[in-house]
RNA sequence: GCGCCCGUAGCUCAUCCGGAUAGAGCACCGGCCUUCUAAGCCGGGGGUAACAGGUUCGAAUCCUGUCGGGCGCGCCA
């Protein structure tokens, strides 16, 4: 049996061996699942690590554990190999007994218990309401709905929430660019503000402010202009989102953390600990107490705080707010924040944790086309929106694409690559799998669920046994992807261990053979497969066609 | 200058809490279409893991340094 019970089980039995043979010995067995397949299908390094203390060769120790060892009926050959390795081969029959797991567990095949009863909030997107999401935020949408889907999968009670900055600098900046687009519609001479924004999509808000007749066609009121702004590029990242398939359970603006006193009572609970003072006019944490490199200003000498304090309030709320776990999912150009608000967080005295919250940063994003780097989208300007990349090769490639690379690595969107139907485009590659699965199906007609409990013993081929191997593999990536907020592992599991291991069955010659009960074997590891290409997907938020 | 991330096959990348012969896909070379999604299948070649040291029975993996790319070092957010 390849579950990952039999695993745990198969471990327990060689951990008994060896303090059975080596009495006192604190080594701890792990299983790996080695990379060459005559090495078995679980191996153990437990002796190499052994010799030098009980002062034997690795060969010999593994002779005694080996020796030691209660019989298991899963195991057909355990082998001493190598230096030292135990190679332990299960039988061919129980290398299978995964289709049929398969088969109960359906939808539900690669859940976890890891997380089960426990509440946990990811945090990401969290753009400000200043434009249209960039590429940056759509490889955080795609990162984070995925890390939500896989937490999930594992018991988890995750809440996604999106954190936006409603007040400062940025916005008034952003007053600024609108009354002056309105203005220059008015034909007067302008000026755009220093660091104001220069997307088209200004020109349209202020366009649409002048037409909503607020009787401020002058622009005069920047309050209103404010409002006005917000509230408009608010409902556009919305329907950016929607066009995304992603879905918050809860918006939470910064500005509600300065009028429910929130950013002064966490300014109080800091004094109070004792982790703050004033220098030239401003007020400061001494954040080098932990672990930051300088000490940092909370309020500035003109009575304003700065981003940080806010920062510190919100995750204090969050932690009040019973998450004991929560996940932020930032580009890397916040790297610095890290360490600002966790200090901040220690400096609380509240018992929050060293540790919290946990950062996902991911690298930035380039995008090519045509060869070369596309830098500038019109309406927004100076970047590359998610709008212009779902419009340009869909929902799912942008998906699937944001994900398959590690989350510490650049990653380069090339549009030629994600729009082409081949099998160098990665997510075509995995879903025309899970179709073409589909249609071996449908050709052979009949009902998926008279394929529960077929005799899997005419399986033989070593494809078959590679395969199974693969897709009894697929709680353990699941669980793994989880732990370490990876969801780049899934689409390299869906792409190179189970759409890549599938080569003859795509024939549907293979299936129609004369002999039933070999075509029903086939048939079922068929309908498994199938079943683990859709879960994965599944988790990606990417969608499983069943023809193409 | 300092901090963080990255450098692996022609290309795009896995492997990274040390393990066995560094794996996939694409591209390339050779062989397969009367039925089946040829949008496919079978076989093959291809590597000094940027570089130089160190630790170890064992290093792509850990440590140090050099080089190259990205990001950040504000009383901006």
């Amino acid at each position: 049996m390849s579950s990952p019970d039999s695993k745990t089980r198969l471990a327990a039995l060689v951990q008994d061996a060896v303090s059975k043979a080596f009495p006192g010995s604190d080594a701890v067995v792990e299983l790996d699942r080695p990379k060459n397949a005559d090495h078995g299908d679980f191996a153990t390094n437990v002796a190499l690590q052994l010799a030098k203390r009980v002062g034997k060769t690795p060969r010999e120790v593994a002779e005694a554990i080996v020796a030691a060892l209660a019989p298991n009926p899963d195991v057909a050959r355990t082998d001493i190999a190598g230096p030292g390795f135990i190679n332990f081969t299960f039988s061919a029959g129980s290398r299978f007994v995964v289709v049929d797991e398969i088969q109960r567990a359906g939808a539900a095949f690669g859940r976890g218990a890891a997380g089960e009863g426990q509440r946990i909030m990811v945090e990401f997107v969290s753009a400000n309401p200043t434009g249209p999401l960039h590429v940056g935020h759509g490889r955080q949408a795609a990162l984070g709905d995925a890390i939500c889907a896989l937490l999930e999968w594992q018991g988890w009670q995750v809440t996604r929430e999106f954190y936006y900055n409603d007040s400062g600098n940025q916005i008034a900046n952003l007053a600024l660019s609108v009354q002056a687009r309105v203005k220059e519609a008015r034909g007067e001479a302008i000026e755009m503000p220093k660091d104001g924004y220069l997307g088209d999509y200004i020109r349209e808000i202020a366009r649409e402010y002048v037409a909503a007749h607020f009787g401020d066609a002058a622009g005069q009121d920047l309050e209103q202009i404010r409002q006005f702004a917000v509230a408009y590029l608010r409902k556009e990242q919305d329907m950016d989102l929607v066009a995304f398939g992603v879905k918050f359970d809860s918006y939470f603006l910064e500005s509600s953390l300065y009028t429910d006193g929130k950013v002064e009572e966490a300014v109080r609970l800091l004094e109070k600990a004792g982790h703050t003072y004033e220098f030239e006019g401003a007020l400061w944490l001494r954040t080098t107490d932990f672990g930051d490199d300088k000490d940092r200003v909370m309020r500035k000498s003109d009575g304003t705080y700065t981003y940080f304090v806010p920062d510190v309030a919100y995750h204090l709320g969050k932690f009040r707010r019973g998450f004991h776990a929560a996940v932020n999912v930032q580009g890397s150009d916040h790297h610095s924040t890290v360490t600002r608000v966790r200090a901040g967080l220690q400096a609380l005295d509240a018992g929050i944790p060293a540790g919290y919250p946990d950062y996902v940063l991911h690298q930035m994003v380039t995008v090519m086309k045509g060869g070369e780097e596309m830098k500038i989208s019109k309406r927004a300007g100076s970047y590359v929106t998610v709008r212009d990349l779902i419009d340009e090769v869909g929902r799912d490639a942008v998906r699937y694409f944001f994900m398959m690379r590690r989350i510490d690595s650049q990653l380069v969107f090339d549009i030629d690559v994600a729009k082409s139907q081949t099998d160098d485009n990665p997510v075509y590659y995995v879903q025309y799998a899970h179709a073409r699965l589909s249609s071996v199906l449908r050709e052979w007609g009949g009902d998926i669920e008279s394929l529960h409990g077929v005799d899997l013993a005419p399986l033989t081929s070593p494809y078959e046994a590679v395969l199974a191997q693969k897709l009894a593999e697929f709680p353990e990536v699941m669980a793994r992807a989880a732990a370490e907020f990876s969801p780049h592992l899934i689409t390299h599991f869906l792409h190179d261990d189970v759409a890549a291991r599938l080569h003859t069955y795509y024939n549907a010659e293979r299936f129609l053979v004369d002999d039933e009960a070999l075509k029903k074997a086939r048939l079922a590891l068929v309908a498994a497969t199938r079943q683990v290409l859709a879960n994965g997907l599944s988790v990606l938020g990417v969608s499983a066609p069943e023809r193409m």
